[in-house]
DNA sequence: TTAGTATACGGAGGTAGCCTCCGTTTAGCA
DNA sequence: TGCTAAACGGAGGCTACCTCCGTATACTAA
């Protein structure tokens, strides 16, 4: 939730982003900044891409023009909260990796991952303009992403808790469509996601092509 | 071009719609609805999904009430460029598969399905939210886009210039990512649309698996 | 051919959402 | 404690979607 991790940022260049170059944000502005992300999220779940700048600075508690000041548009804010979502789904990946049992931690994770494509999934009409607009942002966004699944994946191959012949990448581009394809609904994500758990286990690993 | 081709109708049920049950439309009714399903895929071509309901009744030379009139909203118009594209799609299908051999007449439908996918690229994010409030809208243009394939496909089949492990649905769902997934450019994807129409060639098939 | 009517046309104007501007407030510093 | 750069807030501009209704016109029946 914290910003203050410092390595593996994933921010936008904004001059008010606290972190280097430039002196930091003043106290009531980064907290300021904070309530409109975290808003934001709630308002965009909430209500879809319908989701009013109006309706959010209120969520948040602050006027339209401090919203527009730390986000100079709507795009500005999707990126914001997006990158938000990669950044903790990042910090999920290293936590879980950490506390929990190899294959435990697996698991934990997908589970992180389909929230984290809930919102996605919400705003993906937005995010592919902004992907436009910037094309590093998908590809950091990818990489950070191909990056958690692969610590947890890696790990749990170490262990001898998942198969050899899969690597973060694969799994991440099997769990993605499904997660995210607006025409699966969530049951069937979760009975596709359990499917795609059961073939990654080490002792699962039968067919072999070529 | 004319929607008097009866059967296949991929059509919306807007009761100023010609055909079955109510009276015709009126003739300048039905000239005003062309005129702007066409000046709709022009504006959109140009300008993307940024194009205004205004500036299309412009290039149509009729009022915005009028365009209003023939739909009622922006989606329903959307859909309507969407149908027709469809629509002319299919005809084009059995337009070549009767005046072509069978190969180039491959060859010359992949040429109308990079096109419309061109069209359909830059109404995505609408064409989503579409699908979203009219599911079968979506299952109905599959519907037509896999019997256009087939179509085609089938026929080069029988002449033994289509191998014949593959079939309609799998060569769209080969190529429509291709068409229309925003990180491939044109130029790519027109070097992968040849290296699969290289693969289906008939005497191209080597690899069998299972 | 003509008169009558259902139908369609056109564009001014209502509504709402994105964004700007600038007077007011406040955090941070000496 | 006073000063100033930075941040706040919300009225209002702009533009896009859509509605409404007076005017015009295609069709029909005599």
């Amino acid at each position: 939730m914290s910003t203050q991790t410092g390595s593996s940022e994933v921010r936008s260049e904004h001059p008010e982003v606290d972190g280097a170059g430039e002196r930091p944000m003043r106290a009531d502005a980064r907290r300021n900044r904070e309530l409109l992300v975290a808003a934001a999220r709630n308002v965009f779940t909430a209500q879809g891409a319908a989701a009013s700048m109006e309706a959010i600075s209120k969520e948040a508690g602050v006027g339209v023009g401090t919203l527009y000041r730390h986000f100079p548009n709507r795009l500005d804010l999707v990126e914001a909260v997006y990158q938000t979502d990669v950044q903790e789904l990042w910090e999920t990946a290293q936590r879980v990796a950490t506390e929990l049992e190899p294959w435990p931690a697996v698991e934990a994770f997908f589970d992180a991952f389909m929230r984290y494509a809930r919102t996605k999934k919400t705003l993906l009409d937005e995010l592919h303009q902004a992907f436009e607009k910037k094309p590093d942002l998908r590809s950091r966004a990818r990489g950070l992403l191909e990056s958690s699944f692969d610590l947890v994946i890696d790990r749990a191959k170490d262990a001898g808790a998942v198969r050899n012949d899969v690597d973060g990448a694969d799994v991440m581009q099997l769990v993605s469509p499904v997660c995210t394809n607006a025409s699966v609904d969530p049951e069937q994500a979760g009975r596709l996601l359990r499917m795609i758990l059961d073939g990654l286990r080490a002792d699962a690993a039968r067919t072999v092509i070529a």
